[in-house]
DNA sequence: TCAACGCGCATTGTACACAATCAGGCCCGT
DNA sequence: ACGGGCCTGATTGTGTACAATGCGCGTTGA
């Protein structure tokens, strides 16, 4: 019963309610790896017409999340653990890049005052020295808001496209906490301190290497050497 | 078992073939940055209907060539010259990670085989000490193939992705030339070198650094001072 | 028995018609 | 005269019907 009663004006298209709700699914896995998508199917679960859901089919297999064969349809893109691995090098290459900017133009009063806050958060975090839901929730919001407000103030659209991108895969993306320890929480806002330093001492290069060398610590800390 | 059939036997997708035919208009300059784009008349002119266009269009969005407002339709996406240096770091980011991987895994026979014809290929052009059309048109084939086979020895498909759609952009596409002198293709030529060299020896450190700088230096070293 | 052909069903691709929404101009009230 | 609300033409979003393609299975002939 949505139609009649409306109670959001601007009501998005449906096109892009399903490829967000089609996203929402792949990350949280409910749409298995390699998985055959049967149009009329889906459409008839999502409670709309095969045209929203072509449109949001095709946009997703261009952002990489689906693979398309034509005339044969599409099918979940499988995310192996490997290639989670090499994502991670995607992303830490693209926010090393981000940072580097970032520096280079240096952050306004407000980027600033927001990575500080996040950057405060986060330590305010491992002070508890606990590491239950509710801290890695608030770790968790912390983290996404640190890296946001860098990537905004790389100032490079292009840039956050295209991370963007790689963070909407399954593996990479932010919504995943890979820290599980005190001790995990502790190094990465120590990361973060490091990195905020760099970038406002204007350091671009040394910004970018310790993003690149945080990100990739994220996931390849622990897996290999 | 047909000899030199096709393997593209059956009409391609109209969607597709739109979506391909835009791209090229846009990398051409057909497409004027910031232009709205009207579906019925675009339609008509391609001779499809509307469906399959907006499939295309969609997609190109999702691709980072289009700009999207709901129920307001689409734009050229603009990319003005500090956009393009912008995008020319991103994709020196990329490919230097790629020359990393392949230097990781170590260059297969057919691939080393394909790299060192296409450098051939790039000396044999530095060689004439000409700079014409010919000798552009040479030197364009062996650049996209050396950068491609390194591509592909990456072996990672999310990285070539990702990196396809940074050189689908108008500015640091593949298919212009920034070189104009022989010195540049001597140098260009001789960066190559030395990135085979480094991913052959299995130094992926400083091959990615190498390719880095290679591609930042194809647009850096020419357009500013 | 087995391979190749061909038919039929399931699924994808396209066109068109209609509903929803937006932009611009007109009218009206103040 | 000016600002706000409504109406209208134009454009976008969606549903549905139909055409085109691919896949699987049964048949047929050696």
């Amino acid at each position: 019963m949505d139609g009649p009663a409306p109670n959001i004006p601007p009501l998005l298209p449906r096109a892009l309610r399903v490829a967000d709700t089609l996203r929402e699914r792949m990350l949280d896995g409910a749409l298995a790896d390699g998985e055959k998508i049967n149009e009329a199917r889906l459409a008839a679960e999502l409670g709309v017409s095969r045209t929203p859901l072509r449109t949001a089919l095709h946009a997703l297999a261009a952002e990489g999340l689906l693979d398309y064969a034509p005339n044969r349809g599409f099918t979940v893109r499988d995310f192996s653990a490997e290639l989670i691995d090499e994502a991670f090098e995607i992303r830490a290459a693209l926010e090393g890049l981000a940072c580097r900017f970032a520096a280079r133009h240096g952050l306004s009063p407000d980027a600033r005052r927001a990575a500080e806050a996040a950057l405060a958060e986060g330590e305010a975090v491992v002070e508890t020295n606990r590491c239950g839901a509710d801290e890695l929730q608030r770790y968790r919001a912390a983290n996404v808001a640190f890296h946001e407000t860098i990537l905004a103030a790389a100032g490079n659209r292009q840039l956050a496209d295209t991370l963007r991108l790689v963070l909407n895969r399954p593996g990479p993306s932010l919504r995943r906490i890979v820290a599980f320890t005190p001790i995990d929480i502790r190094r990465r806002v120590d990361d973060h301190r490091r990195i905020l330093e760099a970038i406002t001492t204007g350091d671009p290069w040394r910004a970018e290497l310790l993003m690149r060398e945080h990100v990739s610590g994220i996931r390849g800390g622990a897996a290999k050497g």
